[in-house]
DNA sequence: GATTCACGTTACCCATGGCTAACGTCAACC
DNA sequence: GGTTGACGTTAGCCATGGGTAACGTGAATC
């Protein structure tokens, strides 16, 4: 039957998602890497309470985003087309965001934030236009690779900053661009994507890393956003 | 006391002014050009029910984006601060469309309906930025006025290509973007902002022009579409 | 073994933004 | 003057997407 509704806003299930189903199901992907995740886990991500996951869920189980479950309380899996949905979203978010930094020169902490509301909206279409414009970045400005494909991705998460001791030598892959302030933080000390560092200490409460003659000092925290390679 | 929701979706009314009431907003100020507008007027403006205008009214008041009618059954009119949320919606619509025609060079008839769903989400920083980025543009590829600050406009509304006779002279200012198929016949026949035309004959169905060499015949509801100047 | 705690679910409430049915008003038209 | 029609409103329905309160389950902890 589908839905009746004419109006302004898209209602019901023979639509395309709405931004709340988009980020739920965006978030199980992040969450889980395209494994299954747990309900709550999911709420606290979202900031939303158990009950408006439990709620969701069945809603996502009946839009055909996530596996139907014969037992209850089992985790949140997406199903083949919600794993579709949510890598086009992370596509969308990351060719924004390079957009943003290279063309229009927004400060790297704010990018995030602008991709978040827009990718829901824009086509496919205009995000490949971009694409071709940039010249088909590989990676965003926090150094998150661009999926151009719907292939489940491998990425084995990469140690942080936190992770390391003095002496330690490494590069900076890529920073978490969900907290803005430690983004700024970070950016402005030049740890970004491609840096050389080299670990002075680490303690309970600081990191502090030599990049070329620069030497700055981290919280834990903020060194925790950033990831490393060899 | 405002609201307490603080999940995925804004409500309530201490937030941003949601899509649906954007949309009625710009609907008021688009019919109205800044004055008063007929709810029933409206209703088969945003193809939604009268009862549906009727309650947006009482939200829209609310809001702030409305005055207050002292009597019932007043029509619409748009307050100080919706006059200037319709403004900078135009704003950025004007600016997305010319971004997307010029540089990812999408086809004139699509980029209204992309720029519809965008100009809802973007900050007016990424619009400035655009706008920079495009040497300030005064016009959008449809050739409607970019509006850069928050004044009233005057537009006095220009006669259009149903209204010419054989023998008139004409120059294209603007074209009606709403119908992305007339959009798409008069883009095809080169009436484009800036074009020259002759009428060459114009009875009950179909306007014929001559524009240089090239003879273009049209649908009357098409050349209605068209801005004309002397 | 008892207790505690995290988890998922259910029942209910709320605001938004659609809808239809029905009504009173007012103006225009026979 | 009566009828017709457009208009705005009210009452009531629905889906979405939030929220609390409360409950049963199961695992961990004492």
């Amino acid at each position: 039957m589908g839905n009746v509704n004419r109006g302004l806003l898209a209602v019901g299930s023979d639509r395309s998602p709405s931004r709340a189903r988009e980020d739920y199901v965006k978030a199980i992907y992040q969450l889980g890497a395209g494994g299954p995740v747990r309900a709550a886990a999911l709420a606290r991500y979202l900031n939303v309470s158990r009950v408006s996951v439990s709620k969701a869920k069945r809603l996502l189980e009946a839009d055909g985003l996530l596996d139907r479950e014969r037992e209850p309380s089992q985790p949140l899996r997406l199903s083949r087309r919600g794993r579709r949905l949510a890598i086009a979203m992370v596509r969308r978010h990351r060719l924004l965001e390079t957009f943003f930094h290279r063309v229009l020169r927004i400060p790297l902490e704010r990018v995030h934030a602008e991709a978040e509301r827009i990718e829901h909206v824009i086509s496919d279409d205009v995000a490949m236009r971009i694409a071709t414009l940039l010249g088909r970045p590989q990676r965003d400005p926090h150094g998150h690779p661009i999926p151009y494909d719907d292939d489940l991705r491998t990425e084995k998460p990469l140690p942080t900053l936190a992770a390391l001791r003095a002496g330690d030598r490494a590069n900076v892959i890529s920073l978490d661009d969900r907290d803005d302030a430690a983004v700024a933080v970070l950016a402005d000390g030049g740890l970004l994507p491609g840096a050389r560092i080299v670990v002075q200490r680490s303690d309970a409460s600081c990191v502090v890393v030599r990049r070329g003659k620069r030497v700055v000092t981290l919280r834990r925290a903020h060194a925790a956003m950033v990831r490393i390679g060899a």
